[in-house]
RNA sequence: GGCCCGUUCGUCUAUCGGUUAGGACACCUGGUUUUCAACCAGGUAAGAGGGGUUCGACUCCCCUACGGGCUGCCA
């Protein structure tokens, strides 16, 4: 019987959900989700120059969208900086930290003086360590961790493998600063214990971090969770991802229309792999997903990728589904809602449109023959198309659609029937036949579309175009 | 500067000492077709470089190059 698994996700609220972090916690979802364990959301806001609500709420936002749900109430570590002063206290007591009244500028000083002596860096050692107590100064003082000054921290990563950390390169890190609030490296390992966190999937920029965090698990003797750091995402050019590289906002994704499964599948994929498998769902994922499947190389973003992962997801979704979230699509990127007519001929038109596009901006081009309303706008190929061979045609064959019936199977013999008794191959009825419908060359099956608009509205706009 | 991590087709990756180095995307060719797409078939394409270890290395070790990270009273 074994510990049911905790992960969490625990972003900076300092701007919008970066795809990496959506990543990452994309992982630790699965990882969770997977095992019927708990997905755990921390805000990390004890940097209150740079952390602000607008940003919690992108990030909340940037989750939703991907669909990535966590349990229970979001933890802000702000909120809890008493306990982790409290901690701090504790190791105080425990004789595992220290109080340190060295100052800043001491500290600085001590910096720049090595810098000027061309010695290669040390790490700064405080007088402090081992001061007796009786001559402490009655001044502000940072409580700093004891940490051992031999040997080495070894840390068991998931993905890295054993990271052996010689323990003479790590200074005695500050826990709790002289104004009393906690530094982030003692705030992550209170909370994630006290939060009950069992496994730790980051990105690897924290790899060097886990040694110190662990040093504080020791000295608490608190369990070590299990240690997962995963490289992050670069730009397609293999540099680290940044503005330059277009898109790195998870909420711009959704604005650029991608479908939230696809983007999913392709997230997982991007670092991780099992085995051949490439197009899944989000529950086989779950069942699929392991540590040991991570890569240890950094994964570029591949938009063509995303795009063809996307296309799959768009084909497999359920019509209703792909509604919902074709709507949602239109109002986060400012485009025009649909009209209740619209929803409804949507509805029709989506089991065809679906099959072929890949994101919801190429779903509405598809769609944009039910889009228009009459007169129908043509734009410069579809007036070519109808020149006046192609309107006597439809002159002649808008009669016989009024007795047929609306299906495939009824309205097939009539038009292959008009195109031979004119001596046309389909393709040149079809061409006409799209310019009326649809305003364009480029459009859906003719059928599908005369189909989805109903007879009605497919006799008058044929009509308006044989005029 | 020091320390840590990484490097298989253009891209994401499989391989866990013995394979014609596999799959997917992209690309190219052909097919299907009612346009675009989708779809089907086929093809081009890879172990960063150099040393070891071994009967045998993509796989293990070392060096170099390149990329990334950490090195804060930031997170």
């Amino acid at each position: 019987m074994s510990i049911p698994v905790v992960t969490r996700f625990a972003p900076s609220p300092t701007g919008y959900l970066h795809i990496g972090g959506g990543r990452t916690a994309l992982f630790n979802w699965l990882y969770a989700r997977g095992r019927g364990g708990k997905f755990l959301l921390r805000i990390e806001d004890t940097d209150r120059e740079r952390s602000t609500p607008e940003a919690t709420a992108a990030i909340l936002r940037g989750l939703t969208w991907l669909g990535l749900d966590w349990d229970g109430e979001v933890v802000s570590q702000f909120a809890r900086k008493d306990r982790h002063a409290e901690v701090a206290r504790e190791m105080l007591a425990r004789g595992t930290a220290y109080k340190c009244f060295s100052t800043q500028e001491e500290i600085a000083a001590f910096r720049a003086a090595q810098e000027a002596a061309g010695a290669s860096y040390a790490v700064f050692i405080s007088p402090w360590r081992d001061a007796d107590p009786a001559t402490y100064p009655d001044a502000p003082y940072a409580i700093r961790m004891k940490a051992p000054r031999t040997g080495e921290t070894v840390i068991e990563d998931q993905v890295q493998g054993r990271v052996v950390i010689k323990n003479e390169t790590l200074d005695d890190m500050i826990v709790l600063r002289s104004d009393g609030t906690p530094v982030y490296m003692l705030a992550v390992v209170v909370d994630d214990h006290d939060m009950g966190v069992t496994h730790v999937i980051r990105g690897d920029d924290h790899l060097n971090n886990a040694a110190r965090q662990q040093m504080v698990y020791d000295a608490m003797g608190w369990t070590v969770p299990v240690w997962a750091h995963i490289p992050l995402i670069h730009g397609p050019d293999g540099k680290k991802l940044s503005k330059r590289h277009g898109a790195t906002g998870v909420e711009e994704y959704q604005a650029m229309g991608y479908p939230a499964a696809g983007m999913r599948n392709y997230l997982t994929r991007l670092g991780w792999a099992h085995g051949d498998a490439e197009i899944f769902t989000s529950d086989e994922a779950m069942k699929m997903f392991d540590l040991s499947g991570i890569g240890r190389a950094p994964a570029r973003l591949d938009f063509k990728k995303l795009e063809n992962t996307c296309g799959h997801h768009m084909a497999m979704a359920e019509d209703a589904a792909l509604l919902h979230e074709l709507q949602a699509y239109l109002t986060a990127a400012g485009r025009p809602a649909l009209t209740e007519g619209q929803v409804s001929l949507m509805k029709q038109a989506l089991s065809f449109l679906k099959s072929s596009a890949k994101t919801f901006p190429e779903l509405i081009d598809k769609a944009a023959f039910l889009m228009v309303s009459r007169p129908i706008a043509r734009d410069a190929k579809a007036d070519e198309a109808l020149d006046t061979v192609s309107r006597g045609i439809l002159k002649s064959l808008t009669p016989r659609l009024h007795s047929a019936n609306w299906t495939k199977e009824a309205l097939e013999p009539i038009l292959t029937g008009i195109a031979a008794e004119n001596g046309i191959g389909f393709g040149k009825l079809a061409a006409p036949l799209r310019a009326a419908l649809a305003g364009r060359t480029v459009t859906p099956s003719v059928y599908d579309m005369m189909l989805t608009i109903g007879r009605e509205e497919t006799v008058a706009r044929l009509s308006d175009a044989a005029l």
